[in-house]
Order: structure tokens, then sequence, then C-alpha cells
DNA sequence: GTCTATATGTGGATAGAC
DNA sequence: GTCTATCCACATATAGAC
């Protein structure tokens, strides 16, 4: 009654069921919502019953989890930002962050699964965190071809340019009020990078405020 | 059985009912997480039956829509910063933020709901949008004592702080790799704005970069 | 206002037949 | 692997007694 028996929907689009499971999960929470995937949705749209997804994914945490390695691997394949000693630092950040920026708004459920803690019980799981930390190496090559950043350094840009996004999702998902600033901040930590070069290595890293 | 008849709850904290509702579901929404909030479970803890809820609250959303309410009112009554004109820039910026950053570890599930769009369907009423204008506006003021801080001022200094917290509260919970970072960021965002105000009107702001 | 009782629709998940 | 059948929990809502 439901779907042909011998059914060919793992031909959806890549040669493997889980793929085209993972790729139907990602429609069904851009319509949504992340926490609005409902697993007996997901079969219905695949043209399966429910319990036959469980031979693919253990739980729906488990489907998340291949969500999770899935969009991190999808931004090591997008548009590859090649390490180029002869840049200056500046054009390095703004290329990097505006690739950024173009990911994450493309697919605001994605980032959301990738940058943020939503789901009540979801931890990636190691294998998908390893997926991640490629991406976030991925992301640091090109900066550390032409700078000695620190962990801080990458952490403030981290953090900063994935505000920026979050609040332009949250409050004005078509526009560019608060990614519209990316190349503003970029000089800003350009700026607060070669200041700290500039001033040779005072011991502890007072900044002679105390009055 | 459940509960006694006449049961006090009321007064598990304040006054009204609605107060002690809403309480209630902050605490269980921290043990189990802001999706995983269950009017079940609420009534269950307040010693009453579920239905007896809609007659505080008309749904699920109207409920966050209260907690989201709450929470600015929460902020607004936390740790108040009076405006004062003879202050430096950056010496507001700094209390300002880290009164900021003091309020959203001290419950992340709060700052789930304030700042970012979580929940499916949940949108804030007029009424609980008002609260957070007013939050806005509060946090505001004491710039605005100081220094002529435009919309954009504002964006990034929001963007940027709300950032790190972000990435503090995903990332390490307990720590400080990202917020311990909120003083130079700081110092970064005074810089930059008493750079444009040194260098006068230049009609378009260009940045002289095309080479 | 608050309760019990009840109903429907949805959701994750499992057992067991084929 | 895939199905049917089933279970339990939850959201939502209504009816009617107290």
């Amino acid at each position: 009654m439901l779907g042909n028996q011998n059914a060919d929907w793992r031909s959806a689009r890549k040669a493997t069921a889980l793929a085209a499971i993972v790729d139907m999960a990602w429609e069904l929470a851009r319509e949504h919502g992340l926490a609005g995937l409902s697993l007996r949705d997901l079969a219905r749209r695949l043209g399966m019953a429910t319990p036959s997804l469980y031979s693919y994914v253990d739980s729906k945490h488990a489907l998340y989890d291949a969500m999770f390695a899935d969009g991190w691997q999808a931004f090591i394949d997008f548009e590859p930002q090649p390490a180029d000693p002869t840049l200056d630092l500046a054009t390095v950040l703004k290329v990097g962050a505006h690739r950024w920026v173009r990911f994450s708004l493309a697919d605001p459920v994605r980032h959301q699964l990738l940058n943020h803690r939503t789901i009540p019980g979801f931890e990636p799981s190691p294998d998908s965190y390893a997926v991640a930390q490629a991406a976030y190496l991925q992301l640091r090559a090109p900066i550390e071809a032409v700078a000695d950043f620190t962990q801080a350094d990458m952490d403030l840009l981290t953090g900063t340019v994935d505000g920026l996004i979050t609040q332009q999702l949250a409050n004005e998902p078509g526009g560019k009020r608060w990614v519209g600033q990316i190349d503003d901040l970029m000089d800003l930590l350009v700026h607060h990078y070669e200041h700290r070069r500039a001033t040779p290595s005072r011991a502890t890293p007072r900044k002679g405020k105390k009055r």
C-alpha cells in the first residue's frame, strides 16, 4: 500500500541508502525546523515504513550524528580556499569569512546543527567530530600560511564571525545588517594582530589600564 | 492521589500562579533542554493536573512566550548598569559586556530562548517582544551617554559579544576560552569607533582597498 | 478553578513475521 | 531488509463533576 516493495528510493541521489536518508532528513529539517524533524515523515517521504529506517540508523540522535558529519563534509567541499603565502592577512581572512557566511546563510538549519548545541541530548560521536575537526583545520590552513595565529586569535575570529551570522539568521534572515560588517571586523582583527606583533613580548601582556 | 486537592503550589515562589508555572518551566528546561520541556512533567511537578495548566497558558508556545518575557525581564533586573557620562567608552562597554556574559552563562537555556530561534514554530508575541526591546534600550543607554554609537556599532557589538558567549556555551560550557577575550574585543571596538570619528566625514566611506 | 475522564494525532522505538 | 502490529509518552483539547 505504501511504496513499491522493491522500491528504488535509494537511487534518490547517491549510491548508498544512508546518503539518501540523510539528504531527505536535511530537506525535512529545512521545512519543519531541526527539532521538528520526524522519523515518520522521513520514512514516508522515502516511501518506506518507519521501522525500516532503523536498519540504517540506530536512533534519531544517530541520524542527527550522520547529518552532523554530512554537514561538515559539505563545508569541506564548499568553495575550498587554497593556502597562498603571497596574500596579505586581511584578504585571507575576508575570503575565508565570506565563504563561511555564504555556507551558513545557504542553510540556516545546517548552521544550527553544526555550530550550536540545540538538540537536547545530542552530542556528536568521535567519528563525526573528527570531520568537524578536519573542516576546522582546513579553515585554519590558509591563515597559518600568512600569519602566526594563536589559538586565541582563532577563537576570537570564529566566535565573532559566527556571532554576526547567528544574529543575522535570528533577527533578519534575508538581509545583511550584521554580516555586512564582516570586512570591518576582519580589518579590526588584523589591526589587533599586527599591533600585538609590533609590540615586542612584554612578559605579562599588561594593558596598562588600571589608571 | 496526585497532589493535595487544595494544594498551595502557588506559594512556590511568587504570588501569582503563572509566575510559579514559569519558574518551574525554567527549572525543567534546564534539566531536559528547552525543546525537551513537557507540559505533563510541568503539571506533575507543580502537583496539578495537566489540563489545569490551560487555565493559565493557552498552549506550549504561549508558555515559551511567557518564559521569553520573563527572561528579558530578568535581564533588566540583573545588575542594572547606570548611565554615567563621566566614564570612558571602553569602561562602559566592558562593564556592559561582562554583565551580559554573566547573565548568559548563568543559564544557557535562557540564553538560547532569548537570543536564538531554536523552537521551530515559536515567535514572541508583541507584548513579550516589547520587554526584549526595553532590555535592549537599557543595554544601550549607558553607551549612548558617552558615545555617538550608530545602529551598526550596536549590531557589531551585540553580534560579536553574543558570538563569544555562544561559542563558549556550545564548546566549553564551564570555561572562559572565548569569553575571556571580551576585554580585548571591547578595546578593538573602541579603537574602531574612535578611528572613524578621527577620520572626518569622507562622503562615501571608501576604504581605499582596490589596489 | 480544578479535577477526572476521555479522545485524537503525533512521535520514537521494538517484536516478530516474511 | 522490510513489513505489520504494537507500545508508551506527549501535545492538544473537550466534557462534565465538584
